[in-house]
DNA sequence: TCACATAGATATGAAGTATAACTATTATTA
DNA sequence: TAATAATAGTTATACTTCATATCTATGTGA
């Protein structure tokens, strides 16, 4: 390290030059700005990353199980419980007991929360529209590809 | 949704079409990949993803204060403080009086700290590597664009 | 000198996440 | 069929991460 950036530190400037290194702390970065982005876009919706995510898969997938939800979305069933009591609690959706199996619900959502999943897509979408404008839709393709890529491992095999 | 899309999720298939729509939705995905692979190669050397970050901007930036830190790692200054504890614990880093300022430390790495850091980035390099293989390198820098696009805004302005 | 700002530390609380165990049902099998 | 095991959802709980307020020692500026 050279005086150049002793200097530049004293004056406030951190360099991650290595950090810079790894495609993964780039990831970070921007999965910190679009997190805390979508929050403050959800806000008005009463909802935020998870109870948004739990609703639309819901919306998109009515009268599957909780089992079916939290392994979805990756969330532990505990965990899913106290989401799904926030927006069985709003009126988003209601737990419907299956004939066929006593210990069952089916998740459906209410039309409020069809409306509302509408909503908070919409802006969302709108949302991540400014925040990636003057990308090209080849561009975002390829960065999907990629992310799939990181997901499922080399190929997009489903692991 | 149709009769197809009813009959999967019988067999325990959920649709996201409506999250995958969002390129946020990818990079979340992506991230949790990326998040358990990494802790899971720092493991060995007693390293977080935490810990790993500011033992290597330490050995990047040595002399730099405490706040200048958590600055760069968007890390809130008390969170920050165990953090140094585990590092200062382990050998890896030294907080030395500032004759200049009295009420500030300058951090600094110790051998084993260099070593130790330099040892997890050749390790973590090394598992990067594996994950994106096949990957074009224009690609990858088209991706660290658009990553940069979305920490900092369009055109690359640093807000 | 006195008021105020700053560096680091401590205490504390909120939120997210993971595990064990409970109830009620269903499935299996001896 | 009776006994056993497995499953869906829930409860309780703990652990980690992240944020805020406050404290001390020190430094800065009117």
């Amino acid at each position: 390290m050279g005086d150049a950036a002793r200097k530049a530190r004293e004056v406030g400037v951190v360099g991650d030059a290595t950090l810079r290194g790894f495609l993964g702390y780039h990831i970070k970065r921007a999965m910190a700005v679009l997190q805390a982005d979508l929050n403050k876009v959800l806000k008005p919706f009463g909802l935020r990353m998870v109870t948004y995510s739990a609703l639309v898969t819901i919306v998109d997938n009515p009268g599957l199980r909780q089992a079916q939800l939290a392994d979805a979305l990756a969330i532990e069933r505990p965990n899913l419980v106290v989401i799904l009591d926030e927006l069985e609690g709003a009126g988003l959706i209601t737990r419907d007991k299956v004939p066929s199996d006593r210990r069952a619900y089916a998740l459906n959502p209410t039309l409020k929360g069809r409306r509302l999943a509408e909503q908070a897509t919409a802006a969302n979408r709108a949302d991540e529209a400014r925040l990636l404008q003057g990308l090209a839709p080849a561009d975002r393709n390829r960065v999907i590809e990629v992310m799939n890529q990181i997901e499922h491992g080399p190929g997009g095999a489903q692991s």
